[in-house]
DNA sequence: AATGAATGAGAATTCATTCAT
DNA sequence: TATGAATGAATTCTCATTCAT
């Protein structure tokens, strides 16, 4: 505790440690000891910085997930390999551990709760910015375009969470192809 | 404890209860002793039947969910009608309680998980069958087929869970229009 | 059930799972569930015949642990022999369970260790009384032959019991040995 | 919670508690509950300092019976009065609690059986060589020393026990003397 | 005699949170 | 800022015992 690196970081070192532990058993499953003991900060200091449990998720979420705004570039004409870009650059600049967080007490705390409501209208308007970019010409159905987006942002965003609860893996090219296919 | 329709099942009261509280708190928020309360069951009672409180949810999974595996009538022609008719009678014979805690609860437990993994293969089995049926001349590519499928089943499943988390609604109805166009 | 004789010893076979039961794991730990469940009776049952659950562990101690009274024959002038041969045939008609039950419970139970103390007592006397037929001159310290009476009972009630606690076996035939080298 | 005397050591006071409850009425008997409330303190502190009920009998046995290896002097020509020193000398430093704890739970944990195995060993041991010491010419029979010095650390070891046991007391100067006779 | 559901008084343990230093 | 002892409410779970049938 005496290396000003170390000591500089405690907050950090507490956010870093619960982000893992709350990715692994969950929330209400981690204590705050464990917390601090991961971080190798005495249990009082956890407090000193989050006079709550709770503050601790909602400083991760707030710090450590990032709903970004930047478009993805449309290639007009390729809807599928547009949605594929935009796949690759998700809108979440967050680590698999806080994707996890973010999924699973969405449930339970709604400033969770709303980080993924944001997350996913986000994901959304930018799938059908795309797809109405790189279907230039598509006078084509507004509700099929809606369904489009809505469909591939349930895709991108439950995607990991599918894999870990259902075990069966969905690819995200796959279903841009499909949905390009559909809008063609 | 005399009104012969509270006598009669005590232990269905408790998975009652439960389901109810699990729906909506969470299991893990969810004190036994809620649970007996609600039930109008003593404590112990609770403990007699479901020696630890994880045996409560697991028998609730175990008995009130239900994988059905008769296929769908499809529609020669039809593919969206067929699927939107998938929609209409999922292979879950679940009340919506219980589905929530399906989605809330697979990821910390293990039985519900598993559930939840059959359940997400049988519809993913149906919708493929009901695709091919409704589309007879479809020589078309598997690939497609299997990601059309893979897409309305995880549609379908995290629907609920989806608009809740997200408030976004999306409906199955559209996706099963979007996926006929993308394979007819 | 039906099996009369299965039926006919009910009480019996309480008996035989309790001496099972808390010779291994003790009293206190054994709850009355097991006993029936090892019994194979319902629970209800074990409190039909015994009360209470002390009952059943005093039952035990007054029918399946006798304190006999025939003396050993001495062989004047073998006080060693004579001991071992009173070591042999120990004034406790028990099975090894019900000895280890005799020692564990005496120090919480009055019952069991009122039993202890007259076993006790009824070895002292018998070895007094075998040591005074071995040597018939004896007229020697009574202090001393009390004190090896004493000494012979304590080797021999604790014997198996100081094996299982120390680790460390002691041979009666030795002890037997020394003592009558002592008053020879 | 003010006065000095108090504050000290929380600890110490839930060790001192302990010791007296687990004497008197055995350790399964007698709760945490009681134990923080014998020791003035709040039945959550006892778990701060022992995170299970059996960390307080583990550590009372560890800091509190001591087996001391100092040998005591032995007296030559005089077995019987080396012997009487040794008994008043035990290499055991515990208060009579402490002693009672050891035979009572040793039945039931190894932490405390292995304690008193090595004890035991320790007794033996040196009953032996005081023995040896004490009878310099003893070429004599060396199965009949490892009788003696094994039947004297029964007695000494169990003397309490058997007296509180079968309400018997047995005098270790007797039996020391009894001893020396037998090897003289 | 037989049965097993019902009861409720504890038991151990957990843990967020406070607080004096 | 840092520390860890202190607090006590809440929780899961155990079990002897009762009782209606």
């Amino acid at each position: 505790m005496d290396d000003p690196l170390e000591t500089a970081k405690a907050r950090t070192r507490i956010l870093d440690a619960a982000e893992e532990l709350f990715a692994g058993g969950g929330y209400d499953a981690t204590p705050t000891a464990r917390i601090a003991e991961l971080a190798g900060v005495p249990k009082g200091l956890v407090f000193h910085y989050f006079p709550r449990k709770i503050d601790v998720l909602v400083s991760l979420v707030d710090e450590r997930t990032l709903v970004t705004e930047e478009d993805v570039e449309a290639v007009p004409g390729d809807p599928a390999g547009t949605l594929s870009k935009l796949a690759r650059m998700l809108p979440l600049r967050a680590s698999p551990d806080m994707r996890r967080i973010l999924f699973r007490e969405a449930d339970t705390h709604r400033s969770v709760r709303d980080r993924l409501g944001r997350l996913n209208a986000e994901i959304i308007r930018r799938s059908r910015f795309a797809l109405e970019l790189a279907l230039p010409g598509s006078r084509g159905d507004a509700a099929r375009l809606e369904a489009a987006a809505a469909t591939f942002a349930a895709v991108l965003l439950y995607q990991e969470s599918l894999c870990l609860l259902t075990g069966h893996h969905i690819d995200p090219d796959a279903v841009a192809e499909l949905i390009a296919h559909a809008l063609g």
